[in-house]
DNA sequence: ATGACCACTTAGTAGGGAACTT
DNA sequence: AAGTTCCCTACTAAGTGGTCAT
């Protein structure tokens, strides 16, 4: 208790909280041991830190009289909170979270909160209301915006630039950095992912009152919005964030962060990767191992073995227990349930296959079959015994027993390490096997392209297929098959030239190769559109980025290119690239993850 | 052990703008 | 110049895993 309000004390007289500094220490043998800090300091991320704070979300700004809100047919006017937080529905009116019923009652309830009592007696059915006009308007206002004319675009593109110069950076140890997000969230309507119990409440106004300012003593100190003060200003340098606020739908805290460009964050990155690394020398070992424990006599030690296999073969997420009821129903391995997995003695021609289906983070569904060995069948079997379907699969282990057992394997090990570890390794071994030397640019590409794909099918990174995926792919059939006809027709002119050549004894050698040089130009032509089309079509429903900017070591990428002599922009977007620095400076076209 | 809390990474999506067509 | 497609980025939700108090 003492201890708490000392350092509440330290951070209000905006010192470096000595305890953290202490506690800091001690773990900093262990992690230098591991190779963990570079420069020797405990734990420390930064000395200097300047910034001028968030920026903060402008004023509501009320409807013109023109746009009505309706209630029961009538024209009904709002008072200006419950008008702001109308606009915030009629915004989105077009999506489908609108639609359902939990949106809908969260949001209704939070509505009426801001409402006047007269508003709240009146307004007293959520299908009476009506907010196609305020709609409307919005979809006419982006409308306006995008057929604005050429010198007002310019206008408005240099004041954003004009911001982003003035709140989008901080000094960081000297460096001018960029801030991620420099911006406060602003308010909103909660749009969970899936079956989440909160969708459609009413996220808040972030105030100065709500902001806590990180940043170094002798820097020059934010100043807060005119006539408003901080919530805290404190100098933690054991912390990266610059600044934070209590989200009010979760109660979690939110940062305004560093970009994935600047050092800090690159050199976190590379320590990701390179922990990654070390599992691959021990790998082996500990697959060993849990095949040796899947026969262990005790449970806790089975369900441990199994587990882990899980996570190391289908690259499933650890699964934290999360709190029922707050959060929609998801699941990783660890809190899988009985439920979630079906044992088929045979399936698909094989022997011991499981099923899992559930949905994992972000109420993405998993569903694979695979076979396995079996003992880890038959303790899957075991595990499952005398169980509800509600009931925990591992029932006898947490995350956090796993993560320790983890970290007595190898320093610095969890259990996401083996995703990062399977995915990049996945990734080099791909490329290894697609690539071909003599191939064209556009055919080394597309391989890395497949490469990338494994990995993101591996992770089971999904997303929605584009609204006009049909159409498109329709579109580039009739393009494969409008280039077949020139095949054809560059096949039949060939052959007449050849005819024409050997019965007529015509002399034009230079027209025949001219004939000869089409067919193969419109055949590689083909041959790309079909390359294209498989390609969109296996593509589709997959994710590909989130596997490249979190589970590929890019040094394996920047290799790549320089061996193959691929441009490295074929790769990395601009800010693919900046974010990436620090595997350019570190990696040649020898690497080898 | 257990749970609350914190800080950080990982995740999919909406929407805007660049590039390409018409 | 307008329409269309495609790619990128900003955004913010949802994970992981560590620490600390109880």
């Amino acid at each position: 208790m003492l201890l708490l309000w000392l350092r509440d004390l330290c951070r209000r007289f905006q010192q470096v909280p000595r305890r953290v500094t202490c506690c800091q220490a001690s773990r900093d043998a262990k992690t230098s041991r591991a190779g963990w800090e570079e420069k020797g300091t405990n734990g420390v991320k930064w000395r200097q830190l300047e910034h001028k704070g968030p920026y903060f979300t402008p004023a509501y700004e009320p409807l013109p009289d023109s746009v009505r809100f309706l209630y029961d047919g009538k024209p009904v006017k709002l008072s200006l909170a419950a008008e702001e937080v109308a606009t915030l529905y009629g915004k989105i009116l077009h999506l489908e979270c609108t639609t359902k019923e939990v949106f809908q009652r969260n949001f209704f309830s939070d509505w009426r909160k801001e409402m006047t009592a007269e508003e709240r007696k009146l307004i007293t059915h959520l299908d009476k209301c009506d907010f196609t006009e305020i709609h409307r308007h919005f979809v006419e206002r982006t409308e306006a915006r995008r057929t604005l004319p050429r010198e007002q675009k310019q206008k408005l593109k240099e004041e954003a630039a004009k911001l982003q110069q003035e709140f989008g950076y901080c000094i960081l140890d000297g460096h001018r950095e960029k801030i991620g997000n420099f911006k406060t969230e602003p308010p909103g309507l909660f749009r969970g992912r899936g079956d989440h119990p909160k969708m459609g409440m009413l996220k808040r106004r972030v105030m100065p009152e709500d902001v806590v300012i990180n940043c170094s003593r002798d820097s020059r100190i934010p100043e807060p919005p005119a006539g408003h003060q901080w919530k805290e200003v404190r100098s933690d340098n054991t912390v990266t964030w610059l600044a934070a606020w209590t989200e009010n739908i979760q109660n979690s805290s939110k940062y305004i962060i560093l970009n994935p460009s600047s050092k800090l964050k690159g050199e976190m990155d590379w320590q990701k990767y390179e922990v990654a690394r070390r599992l691959k020398g021990v790998v082996d070992k500990i697959r060993a191992q849990y095949q040796v424990d899947w026969r262990s006599p005790e449970m806790k030690k089975r369900q441990l073995a199994v587990a882990l296999y899980f996570i190391d073969k289908l690259a499933l997420r650890t699964g934290n227990e999360k709190e029922e009821g707050e959060t929609a129903d998801t699941v990783g391995c660890c809190s899988l349930r009985v439920e979630h997995v079906r044992l088929h003695e045979k399936a698909d021609g094989q022997k011991h296959v499981v099923e899992l289906d559930f949905l994992g983070k972000d109420s993405i569904r998993y569903n694979n079959r695979v076979p396995v060995e079996k003992l880890v069948f038959q303790n899957l079997q075991d595990f499952m015994k005398d169980k509800d379907p509600r009931d925990d699969l591992f029932d006898a282990l947490t995350t956090a027993s796993l993560n320790k057992h983890l970290q007595d394997l190898m320093e610095g090990l969890t259990a996401k390490v083996f995703r990062t570890y399977n995915a990049s390794i996945t990734l080099q071994e791909q490329l290894r096997v697609l690539t071909r030397a003599d191939d064209s640019l556009t055919s080394k590409v597309l391989a890395y392209k497949r490469a990338n794909r494994a990995v993101a099918v591996l992770c089971n990174h999904q997303r929605a297929i584009p609204k006009t995926f049909e159409k498109s792919m329709q579109k580039l059939q009739q393009k494969i098959e409008a280039k077949q006809a020139q095949v054809t027709e560059a096949q039949v002119e060939l052959e007449q030239a050849k005819a024409d050549l050997r019965t007529r004894g015509e002399n034009k050698p230079r027209s025949l190769l001219q004939k000869q040089r089409r067919l193969l130009k419109v055949e590689e032509q083909l041959a790309r559109l079909r390359a294209q089309a498989t390609d969109k079509e296996e593509n589709k429903q997959v994710a590909l980025g989130t596997a490249k900017l979190n589970y590929l070591d890019p040094r394996i990428s920047i290799a790549w290119c320089k061996r193959f002599g691929v441009p490295i922009e074929k790769i990395y977007s601009k800010t693919q690239r900046e974010r990436f620095a620090w595997a350019f400076e570190r990696a040649d076209e020898d690497f080898e993850f």
